[in-house]
DNA sequence: TCTGGGGTCCTAGGACCC
DNA sequence: TCTGGGGTCCTAGGACCC
């Protein structure tokens, strides 16, 4: 048996765990920059906001019925989350932490043999209300694909109540049949439309369908979809939680960038964000995909891609710095106001099985990495950096509606007035 | 003033090789 | 009429998720 738990619009939510005068209000959260909406609370979405539209766009509908407006406050996010999943874990040995307000939970031997899985779900939400003030809705299911689907039915069809169960082909019918296509878990809009025009409408509707078929028409992850919706596990656990293909670090500018010290700067920081996450899932990068560009929305559009290989494969940010530093005159160009630039880890391998260089004399110092790691975690994001990364902070994103660091700052710890 | 997120995986098609 | 193989690697773009 599989579990997944996620938070209720979990940014509209966390924004509204220590400011309760907002709770019952229509809220919503921006994402980087304060560029699109990213989140929206069900008092937002009665409103029938859109997600993921420009915010400039929606501004004076915003105003015209109140809504609450937020700039995205990670610190805050991260913090709410990691409290949240900890909960989460006291409830199964066996906890995947999916996204920073999802996890998947497996059940197996002893674990699996629980009579009310219903009566689990609501002790999970209990405890999750009462240590962190988040409403999450728990789905449990036979396959990963379909706890998805029930995690979707717990928190956004009727007569639920924020938990429920598949546990056997009757009530994945029953489930699936309330679902639109689109619901599930890797059908997104595109696929639906055509997914549609076949006559296919509800997620019920792709379950009846041939796998085979599904494969030839579409893909190999619409005929996985059809097969767990079926029961039969083909995400398999290690499946779920494998170590990802390719890593990537990039951020549009708050103010474009004209400076070619300051996109280099800005290139450095994201090489220790990708170190650092290469280092976390212990791989190693074989190439570098390093790019910058103009605004997609201006004429003119610049854009260049650089792809760099390493000798030996890395996932010490100082030696990925030095790739930025040889790469830069050829993306840098002088007129250019650069928007966004970033880079990724695109050809990844296990560090258990590097493969070395005999020849090599520069080998990355694992030990250096991993201090910077461990100190960083005990005092601090940045407390030990790169001396070449941000160090300006004219290009700071924009985050105009910042609510306090209530839990990651001491200067913003909530004040109780007796 | 002028505004437009970030991350991951898959696939079709092109280039190139023998 | 007019036709032509098979494999690998690379890349851009599509699609999905939150």
């Amino acid at each position: 048996m599989y579990a997944l738990v996620d938070a209720v619009a979990f940014y509209a939510s966390a924004e509204t765990v220590f400011d309760p005068t907002i709770r019952k209000r229509p809220v919503v959260v921006l994402t980087n920059n304060d560029g699109c909406i990213c989140a929206t609370s069900p008092e937002a979405r009665k409103l029938k906001i859109p997600k993921f539209e420009p915010y400039f766009k929606l501004k004076p509908y915003l105003e015209q019925h109140n809504v609450i407006v937020r700039s995205s406050n990670y610190e805050l996010y991260a913090d709410l989350s990691s409290r949240m999943m900890n909960v989460i874990g006291r409830f199964c040995d066996n906890q995947y932490i999916y996204s920073i307000d999802e996890s998947f939970l497996q059940f197996t031997g002893f674990a699996s043999i629980i009579d009310d899985w219903h009566a689990y779900g609501q002790q999970i939400r209990l405890a999750v209300w009462r240590e962190t003030k988040l409403p999450v809705g728990v789905g449990f299911g036979i396959t990963p694909t379909l706890s998805k689907a029930a995690n979707h039915a717990a928190k956004k069809l009727d007569g639920y109540n924020g938990v429920a169960v598949i546990n056997d082909g009757y009530s994945a019918n029953e489930v699936l049949a309330k679902m639109s296509v689109t619901d599930v878990w890797g059908i997104g809009g595109r696929l639906g439309k055509k997914l549609n025009i076949l006559g296919i409408h509800t997620a019920l509707d792709l379950k009846k369908q041939s796998p085979k078929t599904m494969r030839k028409q579409f893909s190999v992850v619409v005929e996985r979809t059809v097969e767990e919706l079926n029961g039969k596990i083909c995400l398999s656990w290690d499946e779920v939680k494998q170590p990802k293909q390719e890593i990537f670090s990039t951020r549009s500018f708050g103010e474009r960038i004209t400076d070619v010290n300051e996109l280099k700067s800005s290139l450095i920081t994201h090489c220790s964000i990708v170190g650092k996450k290469l280092r976390h899932q212990g791989s190693m990068t074989k190439r570098l995909m390093i790019f910058a560009h103009s605004s997609p929305h201006e004429d003119n559009f610049y854009k260049r891609n650089f792809l760099y290989d390493f000798p030996v494969p890395t996932s010490d940010s100082r030696i990925m710095a030095n790739a930025v530093s040889e790469v830069l005159p050829h993306i840098f160009n002088e007129g250019v106001r650069f928007y966004k630039a970033g880079l990724g880890a695109v050809d990844l391998c296990s560090e258990q099985f590097m493969q070395s260089d005999l020849f090599n004399t520069t080998s990355d110092n694992r030990k250096l990495m991993d201090s910077l790691d461990n100190i960083n975690k005990i005092f601090g994001k940045g407390t030990l950096r790169l001396a070449s990364e941000q160090q300006s902070q004219s290009w700071e994103m924009r985050r105009n509606f910042l609510s306090p660091r209530y839990t990651t700052r001491w200067q913003d710890i909530p004040k109780i007035q007796c």
